[in-house]
DNA sequence: AAGTCTATTCTTGTATACAAAATAATTGAC
DNA sequence: GTCAATTATTTTGTATACAAGAATAGACTT
């Protein structure tokens, strides 16, 4: 498993501004940090090249490298999309899903459900992700699966907060029968009306829990 | 309007892969390219680094790096998604279009029109630009705009060839009539099919021409 | 004491130097 | 003559060195 330098520093320094590590408008020293991986400036320098690109650094010219975390409207904005995106994925998987990849739907709720009786919120998250994994692959269509999951990936940290929410996780069982059944009959509106609902709903909730929390801080 | 060497490279390249100077497979020379840019291999190298995130160069270690031009399946892949992307981004902006924006999709469409009339193909390629931009920006979701508009500016140039197909542009204005009235009477699910409609008909009419050409060369 | 100008320090951006790996070439064996 | 192995050459990856632009601190003026 060898990888080049720049990818693995790169994935690292993603990992850590995504858990949130790295705050937002930190800006990211060189020759500290590179230090700090036992590499010289140069490998370090392409890596936050990289990172540039997906929108996670901020390179400014001559003053340096500063970390863009979402704020609150980004964020909704990413779930909105989030929903939308996965709303197509379903619309297009509703016509094209195999038999092997219901099944598998199928298994991953089974075993959500187990997760969920069970109070186990690790094997639930591992399940839910191989659900929705499925759904994007079986859009049949490789750039927009990609795509998919990397917003899944980006909004990750943001949906474990809102989960923990009462009947959360109950609820999300529901609609995932629900988005199952639709694909099953190969119809393409109610698969994609219930992705839509079921991710939109998280960005609600996420939301309502900023609000709150915002509120109790004054 | 001095930028950093890494951008201006890293553009440069991208435009190069996207008009075809490079074919797909090639591999990009760092000693070669960094002296006909007139830079060292330093600020060269973060430029392909960059250009690895967006899947337009792959970076295969201790190898170099080798241009990834789209085939034929991603390429109606990209097309498809573009068409949904395109369809979400008119859904949203059904409900959230301002009277200004209608305005300017009114004189968009205008402008079209005399380019049609007049035969003027670069201006009609701008206003439709403007077009399909104004629509993306009242989507009133900027990741969702930035998506649509990265997407759309990586399949201009296949688009550009397949507009000179006889009676195409005819077509595609009376589509972007209806799209029109659809956002005007804020209809979502009208405006989504429009746009669906006006996206994907461009990849099967890609799809034909690349079919015909295919043939002609056997 | 506040503000500004200047000098110093720090940081970025780029070039070069060197090590290791991959490719090409050459030699030798069969 | 073909194939294999070894050597030579190229090319990547990384470290270091240096130059130029920002940040900072200090001195001088008002």
């Amino acid at each position: 498993m060898e990888q080049r330098r720049a990818d693995t520093i790169a994935e690292a320094l993603e990992e850590r501004i995504f858990d949130g590590t790295f705050a937002d408008g930190d800006r990211l020293d060189e020759v500290r940090l590179a230090e700090q991986f036992g590499v010289s400036r140069t490998p370090f320098r392409e890596a936050l090249q990289r990172l540039a690109r997906s929108g996670l650094v901020e390179l400014i010219p001559r003053r340096g490298a500063f970390v863009r975390q979402p704020g609150p409207v980004e964020l909704l904005e990413l779930f909105e999309a989030m929903a939308e995106i996965e709303a197509v994925c379903g619309r297009l998987a509703a016509s094209r899903i195999s038999d092997a990849a219901l099944a598998e739907l199928h298994d991953a709720n089974r075993k959500c459900q187990a997760a969920v009786t069970a109070n186990d919120p690790d094997a639930y998250y591992r399940e839910n992700e191989r659900f929705h994994g499925v759904i994007y692959q079986q859009s049949g269509n490789g750039f927009l699966a990609a795509q998919a999951q990397a917003l899944h990936r980006r909004l990750q940290p943001f949906r474990r907060q809102q989960l923990r929410l009462r009947g959360r996780m109950a609820q999300s069982m529901a609609e995932h029968e629900a988005i199952v059944t639709a694909l099953e009959q190969g119809a393409p509106e109610a698969a994609a009306n219930g992705l839509r609902g079921h991710v939109a709903i998280q960005g609600e909730k996420f939301h309502r829990l900023m609000a709150n929390l915002r509120d109790a801080a004054e």
